[in-house]
DNA sequence: GTTAGGG
DNA sequence: CCCTAAC
């Protein structure tokens, strides 16, 4: 919307004259704080999935029954992609999740790649060549980097997508895309994208919410906020780190949960996103003494443990383009950032049993049927679903660009190096996880490292600025008339100079605009006034509000010109031809 | 941080 | 809408 206050005085022929001397800078509001409470209490909606799964995970490592099995297989979480190959979905409907411009969070985990079923350990230089993309594995399911014919590789990481409507259906979302990323003529980039309707090609990954209404949701316009809220994340993941890890299954609600998810499950629950589903399977368990006795109200001694067994962990689709020359450690880096930006803003925990979702949190497991006696339920759905009052913005280019930005794209040394070795876990955590002794765990539970803050990188052989522009760029949002009308009235008032208070004065709430859009906009108002109108396009502007434009323009012109002069001549000799300047003159030449 | 102007 | 110089 567009205010309106500053349609009180008006001087002559309804411009303002200026005043004396522009409000001063502590009078200028400054809204960008003021905002970061709302988003507080989203930061656990992960933490709900990563409890649950942390329990069962450690119930595995300390419970007294025995195992027959290595506990990194009874856990075995993999992060499963999928690479399929299928006809292109136009997908209009589908808007992407989007995420803030600037809310990357600073995961420090490693993310680890696969090409022929081997995980990559990301040596410098060891970038993806050309041969891959016939492995197959049984354990690593579906992952093939995509060879782009000797251009810029390209992975496509193309799980299949289950996404939860907010009811017990459920719609297959196609793939957007090709089975086979194109990434021609785009060598030596690194970034993500997407096309968007218009005409940039802006990188965005792409979670997508299908079908579903937009919320109406808390604002989160300010790219400071989001700055905050990533540090914050990013803070909280590492404060967290000495937690203990819980000995119990505790499903109270949501916001009862301390946030005490270990690193493991940071990066698992952290790497899932919207509606991407974790497949459980139902172990049969054998009863368990509670190692908890009388610790949890909810807590019975004798309570049989469930175990979960989560067969594969799915991502959603993502396109990272990366040179061959990029090293794997850096196509990881990409990988997790994507990833993590996806899920920084704020999900809820879905649970079906047999299909049917589960709303209820206080329910116990057994009496939601999640139990060990329960032989016909063998399968259990986690999902993560956009957290119902969890703002979900257009997937702006913006986010996309932080992340580009801030990824090396060089071989160096240092960064191919910090993120590497220990965070291979992260991914595959049964390979660590089962096995480390507590000691260990301080190793993986602490990041080391987020991303420094001036990543080195290469330069590619698109420009940087080339680049960076490609995948920052704001989406265009056209004025409407009310709003130039607005703007019109304003710069009447106003004059052109004072964008600021132009902005303040009429577009207040209006965040996507900025004093320069409003300069901006005011120049091609001037030039649309100034051509015929065959030659206009977009939504027209009626000529009244063009006339007025005119009008101000030229008013506010000579304005400066005579202010110019006056200034020139330092003294007042125009008082006689036009009157009305001299409040206007007077206070800027003394 | 704002303003002005070119891109 | 972006970028940058200049203030």
């Amino acid at each position: 919307m567009v205010s309106h206050k500053c349609v009180e005085e008006f001087g002559y022929k309804g411009y303002l004259l200026p005043p004396n001397a522009r409000a001063p800078r502590s009078a200028r509001k400054k809204r960008s704080f003021e905002k970061i409470n709302e988003e507080d209490d989203e930061m656990c909606a992960i933490d709900l999935l990563a409890t649950v799964a942390e329990n069962l995970l450690f119930e595995k490592r300390s419970s007294l029954m025995s195992i027959d099995k290595p506990v990194n297989e009874i856990v075995d979480n993999r992060l499963t992609t999928q690479t399929t190959v299928k006809e292109e979905f136009p997908v209009e409907e589908e808007k992407p999740v989007t995420l803030s411009e600037d809310n990357r969070s600073l995961s420090p985990f490693g993310f680890s790649s696969v090409t022929n079923g081997k995980v990559e350990t990301d040596a410098d230089g060891d970038g993806f060549s050309n041969s891959g993309g016939g492995g197959d594995s049984s354990q690593v399911e579906d992952f093939k980097p995509v060879i782009n014919g000797g251009d810029a590789v390209a992975v496509d990481v193309r799980p299949n997508v289950v996404v939860s409507l907010g009811s017990s259906s459920r719609t297959e979302v196609p793939s957007m895309g090709n089975g086979v990323s194109v990434s021609h003529g785009v060598r030596g980039d690194v970034n993500m994208f997407s096309r968007d309707d218009d005409e940039n090609f802006s990188g965005y990954i792409c979670p997508r919410v299908t079908k579903k209404p937009p919320r109406t949701v808390p604002r989160i316009g300010d790219r400071r906020i989001r700055k905050i809220l990533a540090s914050r994340h990013w803070k909280g993941g590492s404060r967290h780190a000495d937690a203990k890890p819980w000995r119990s299954y505790h499903l109270p609600h949501q916001r009862s949960y301390p946030v005490k998810k270990k690193r493991y499950f940071d990066h698992i629950s952290d790497s899932v996103s919207d509606d991407y589903r974790l497949r459980t399977k139902m172990q049969r368990g054998s009863k368990a003494v509670s190692s908890m006795k009388g610790q949890g109200a909810s807590f019975v001694s004798s309570d049989s443990h469930v175990r979960l067994r989560i067969k594969s962990f799915r991502v959603p689709e993502l396109f990272v383009e990366i040179p061959e020359t990029a090293t794997v450690g850096s196509l990881k880096r990409m990988v997790m950032e994507a990833v993590s930006t996806l899920l920084s803003d704020g999900h809820r925990v879905g649970l079906m049993v047999q299909g049917k979702k589960v709303r209820d949190d206080n329910k116990t497991l057994h009496q939601t049927g999640i139990s060990q006696d329960n032989t016909h339920l063998d399968s259990l759905d986690f999902s993560l679903e956009p957290s119902s009052d969890t703002p979900q913005q257009l997937l702006t280019s913006n986010s996309l660009g932080r992340i580009c930005e801030d990824l090396p794209m060089c071989h160096t040394s240092k960064m191919d190096n910090v993120f590497e070795s220990d965070h291979d876990s992260a991914l595959f955590p049964s390979d660590s996880f089962g096995q480390k002794s507590s000691t260990d765990d301080s190793k993986t539970l602490v990041p080391k490292l987020a991303l420094p803050p001036h990543p080195p990188r290469v330069k590619s052989k698109r420009s940087e600025q080339q680049q960076q522009q490609a995948a920052r760029r704001r989406i265009r949002r056209p004025f409407s008339v009310a709003e130039v009308e607005a703007l019109v009235l304003a710069v009447e008032k106003l004059g052109t100079g004072r964008w600021r208070d132009v902005k303040v004065c009429a577009f207040e709430d209006a965040d996507h605009r900025t004093y320069v859009d409003l300069k901006d906009k005011w120049k091609t108002l001037v030039h649309t006034a100034k051509i015929s109108p065959q030659q206009r396009r977009g939504e027209p502007v009626p000529q009244e509000l063009l006339d007025r434009v005119l009008d101000a323009h030229g008013y506010w012109s000579q304005q400066h010109v005579q202010v110019l002069q006056t200034i020139n001549n330092n003294e007042q000799q125009q008082q006689e031809t036009l009157p009305q300047s001299q409040t206007l003159v007077a206070p800027l030449i003394v």
